[in-house]
RNA sequence: GGGUAGGUUCCCGAGCGGUCAAAGGGAGCAGACUGUAAAUCUGCCGCCUCCGGCUUCGGUGGUUCGAAUCCACCCCUGCCCA
């Protein structure tokens, strides 16, 4: 085995806080370690926030250790207090089923399940749906102070707005998750976002009291802007990995405009590129960072979607913002030249509604190839004589649109 | 179960019979400045057939010329007591 993989993951900025530390390095350079990261199938897509742990998947087994990819599936009709103010909606099997279907497709771009020490994907609604309570309460309840629990950080702001007895309840689940996989799969180490610390302790400890053995955990850093929010958060919502709900194009923007401070963080996370290349290309702090934040664009949109797409995204970029039309993102559109400007914009999906189209055109952010839109009222043909002509919103968006009558 | 404080537009949070599509902040979008960055300043920010109209303030029914604001019942949440 090359290096340790503890020393990639904390040079990159993964590691959060670790557990066990030392022993838990020793541990990673002895022998190959079964670990696992679980997801929530809360949606039909995974989204920007899983992708540091899939990385940190990627780069561990790649380091020849053996990833566990744990859907939540019982977990998830449960639904975890940390970091939510209010309840979670509760889910019905087939959609979770669905749901983690689609994940697996996306993780096959980084990690691989075949092969050697190849990744599986389990669900725990496969052992949680069949505990028995009142033995679950016995064999893994008893473990479990509840003067303790309330002191862990995510229950902790619960105890203010409300914790419900049936979220009380996901700690003891994670817990036994792992303890489950311990036993059955010899996994002995849980990686996760940091909001999930507590969980993971849980879990150690009751492994170490169940059975006797050593068990680790390891959170990661979350990719946030500089004023701390999360980042990932566009105007349509998250930034999904299916392109379906997020173009590759809008993904590869999405990166394309990081802040400066960002982009090497951005580069040693999300990207499998060398330390050495990310420090010469994030050394300048000037517009020469832009190279950086190209590159950055490119290789995140190309693990994502793949090389194909990832080329058309960034002719498409290359084309809105070095003036040519040939590549720009194509919406064709049922509407002729007798329409209002308004109601294109809203066809072509510029706008949500006509008065956002509306009010865009008053606020001046409006213009047809090159002529800006004056007035709410114009017609289209006002501006373009042709079938095709491109619509800029802003700075950042253009599109060409084709008439189709 | 009893007492009590609440449920407001994407989020936080004012409003407490007309002047309320609803203060303020955040997020978002657009304009200026720039480097498809940040910061800053400005405008917009429910929907429409847009000088007007329509639908919103937990739900349902009332009172009133008129309700987010008053009344009744119901649902949900916090806190205190059991």
């Amino acid at each position: 085995m090359a290096r340790n993989v503890m020393d990639i993951l904390r040079e990159r900025g993964f590691i959060k806080q670790t557990i066990y530390e030392d022993e838990l390095y020793k541990k990673l350079d002895q022998e190959s370690v079964v670990f696992y990261i679980g997801f929530d199938p809360t949606a039909d897509s995974l989204h920007i926030g899983h992708y540091i742990p899939i990385m940190a998947m990627a780069h561990m087994q790649r380091a020849g250790h053996k990833p566990i990819a744990l859907i939540g599936g019982g977990t998830a009709m449960i639904g975890d207090p940390s970091g939510r103010s209010d309840l979670r909606t509760m889910m019905t099997k087939e959609t979770i089923e669905h749901n983690s279907n689609k994940f697996k497709v996306q993780m096959q771009r980084f990690i691989n399940f075949e092969g050697e020490n190849k990744a599986i994907l389990l669900n725990n609604a496969d052992w949680l749906l069949n505990l028995n309570y009142i033995e679950f309460i016995r064999d893994i309840g008893v473990h479990f102070s509840v003067n303790k629990m309330l002191t862990a950080e995510c229950f902790k702001i619960r105890m203010e707005t409300g914790l419900t007895f049936l979220e009380f309840n996901y700690m003891p689940m994670q817990a036994y998750d792992f303890l489950f996989l311990n036993r059955n799969y010899n996994c002995s180490l849980q990686l996760g976002g940091n909001d999930q610390w507590s969980n993971m302790l849980a879990g150690v400890d009751l492994i170490r009291r169940k059975e006797q053995k050593d068990a680790f955990c390891m959170t990661f850093t979350l990719l946030e802007t500089s004023e701390g929010k999360k980042m990932g958060k566009t105007a349509k919502g998250a930034l999904w990995l299916d392109k379906d709900k997020t173009s590759p194009y809008d993904f590869y923007q999405y990166f394309r405009n990081v802040e400066d401070q960002k982009v090497k963080e951005c580069l040693c996370l999300l990207t499998f590129m060398d330390m050495a290349e990310i420090n010469e290309l994030t050394k300048y702090q000037d517009e020469r960072i832009n190279t950086a934040k190209e590159r950055l664009a490119y290789e995140v949109t190309r693990l994502v979607h793949g090389k194909e797409e990832a080329d058309k995204a960034r002719e498409m970029a290359l084309a809105a913002f070095a003036g040519a039309s040939d590549n720009l993102p194509t919406q064709t559109v049922k509407a002729d030249l007798n329409m209002p400007v308004v109601d294109i914009m809203v066809l072509a999906g510029v706008a949500d509604s006509k008065s956002q189209a509306r009010r865009l055109i008053e606020g001046g952010g409006v213009s047809i190839d090159e002529a800006k839109v004056e007035s709410v009222e114009d017609l289209l043909s006002k501006y373009s004589s042709s079938k095709e002509f491109v619509l800029h919103k802003g700075k950042k968006v253009h599109i060409k649109v084709v008439l189709d009558e």
